[in-house]
Formats: C-alpha cells, structure tokens, sequence
DNA sequence: ATCTGATCGTTTAAGCTTGAACGATTTGAG
DNA sequence: CTCAAATCGTTCAAGCTTAAACGATCAGAT
C-alpha cells in the first residue's frame, strides 16, 4: 500500500476521539430508540414532545434549532404529532408566519408516562460509566457540541432543585 | 404543570451527560459530512472506502457489523460504490455465500486523496478540546460504546509507529 | 444422499432527513 | 404608500436507513 497516512499524532488522536465519540452516540441511541419504538414513537416525535413538555409551546423554527432539524423535517414530524392528536398548531396573532405548536391533553399525558421510562433507559446505559466519567463526558461533550441548547436538562436541575411545580405554561 | 420530574440525581446526570454526548455528536458529524457531500461521497460511502482502505477487503457482512449498519444498507451502498467504479464485489470461491469487496485503483485514489482532507477537518473541529480532553473523551466514549471495533485508528497507530509500508494486499 | 437449520446477500415497503423552490407574511427603506 | 429583502412554513425530489420476507448457499445430522 503506497499511500501513507500523514497526519502527526494530533491528527491520530483527533480521529481516535472523533470515531468513538460518533459510535458510542450510534450505539446508544440505538438502544434508547428501540425503546422508543415499542411504545409506537419515533426519535424525532419524542424529541418535539420532550421539548414542548419541558421548554413549553414554541414555534417550528424554534423547534428546528433546538432539534438540530431542518424546517421541512419539523413540519412532517408535527404533522405525524398533529395527525395522532398529539400536538395542535396555532398560528400566532402578532406575526402571522409563525405557528406555535401546543400539547394537547393527550399528548402531555403521553410524554408524561414516556418520559420517565425513557429516562430510566438512558440512566441504566449510562451506568455502564462512572458518576465522574459521566461528569467528564457532559463537560467534554458540552464543550464540543457548544451553541446547541440543553434542552430538558436546565429545567430538570431545576425542577429537582425546587421540587416544587412550576404551573406557568 | 402537575407532573414532576421523579427521577433522581444519578438519572438527572445520566440524562445530562446522554444528551451532550449525542449532540455533540451530532454536531460534529454534520460538519465532517458537509465537506464529504462537497465532494461528490455520501457519509456511508465515505465509511465503507475508509473501512476497506484501512482494513482491507472484506465480505458484506463484515462490513455492516464494522459499520453498525443494517444488511440491506450494506447491500445499497455497495451498489452505488459500484454503479461509482470505486469497488467491484468478488464472490468467494470457497463459501458461494460470501462476496467480498475491492477497492479498485479508481476507489484507492479517491479515499486515498479524500481521507487526509477528512482527517483535517476532524482536527480541526476536535481543536476545540485540548490534548487531554480528546484522550478523556476517547477512552470514555470507548468504554460506553464497547464492542465496537475502532477501524481505522488502530491502523493508524501502527503506520505511524512503523512509518513504513504495509505493502500487503 | 437428503433434510434441516443457519448464514449471507437482495429486495421491498415504510419512515426519516435534507436542500431547494415556493408562497405567505412581515419589516424597513425610499 | 410601495417595493425589496428577510423570515417562516410547506412541498417536492432525492437519498439514507431499517426490518422483514425471500432465495441461494453451506454445514451438520440422519
């Protein structure tokens, strides 16, 4: 074989990290994912209905961005949510472009039993990890994917912190 | 909002560190594919050269459980690497089953030429960690996406250590 | 030799995802 | 006011991905 690789050690180790960094996201996601789909919900419909349960109604392009997704993915997915009554859309008075997207009763009270058992899919995948490796992987990780938002994981520091409802939505 | 959040601390951090790690992920991976696209090499082709540059040919099967990708999948990018003239299958003497592929020198020149630019932009974009940051992430990240093999690194770490040619196959 | 079960690759249907083109709406400049 | 540019959601074509059903091939038991 003719062709060498040429890059120095960084480039070595970037790779190293790069490629076990995408698996292990591949491999536990796959794991959440099955999960996901006994229950009859896709990844992309747990994730605006996570979103929505925990960020309160918004808007597709707010969706979009906080979901790393395309405009044309965030209108097909609500479709699907709206289609199973999941989910309303309710086009906003003072700017008529923008639709904000509501749960409806039964869509809370899906997420709502979903979520927990989510939860609980992750945090025994995670347990293969250390509580420091896992501390590590956040901080690393946070710092790598930065500008993207957390989503649900602000509002469940606080909501743990408080232990108290936060009616407001 | 009546419902609570009821999980614990360990799972808040699971929850945290889960969310990061995919995002990043995520994050990364649109930033390296955005240039692969730039090229005219969709994500799972770009793999499967690099898998057959890296470790040799191999037979479908093989490669999807390399790749973590479904047979069927296999089966697609094969035929548009082929349609491509970047591979050839070789069906296996010694067991009719089994179809090995071959890069052909068109496909060697390509990933050959590819890989390093591919290989920068990794770098540049894992640049964001330090040295240190990379390494923790590397092994974290391996540890929680275990038995999955690394591909191209392990190999990379020999040339490198070797700086000489593997001039086999 | 024959049969059974396992393995490998292919095909198909379904769903996800994206980018680009498009229409509706708003904003701001003139 | 009027028009141009920007923003938001929708639609469409294309490609990726998977699971399941299927045919071909092999290995082992009888």
């Amino acid at each position: 074989m003719p062709t060498h690789f040429q890059g120095d050690a960084e480039t070595v180790r970037a790779l190293s990290a790069y490629i076990n960094l995408v698996r292990a996201s591949d491999s536990t996601l796959a794991k959440t994912t099955a999960h996901l789909e006994g229950l009859g919900v896709t990844n992309g419909q747990f994730a605006v209905l996570e979103a929505l349960l925990h960020l309160g109604p918004m808007c597709q392009h707010t969706l979009g961005k906080k979901l790393l997704r395309s405009g044309g993915n965030v209108t097909l997915v609500v479709d699907n949510l709206e289609r199973h009554g999941w989910v309303r859309r309710e086009r906003q008075a003072e700017d008529r472009r923008m639709i904000q997207i509501h749960l409806t009763p039964k869509g809370r009270r899906l997420i709502t039993r979903v979520f927990p058992e989510h939860a609980k899919v992750v945090a025994k995948v995670m347990s293969q990890l250390s509580a420091a490796e896992q501390e590590q992987l956040r901080k690393i990780a946070r710092k790598l994917g930065r500008g993207a938002d957390e989503l649900c994981t602000e509002r469940l520091k606080r909501e743990k912190e408080h232990d108290h409802d936060q009616t407001k939505q």
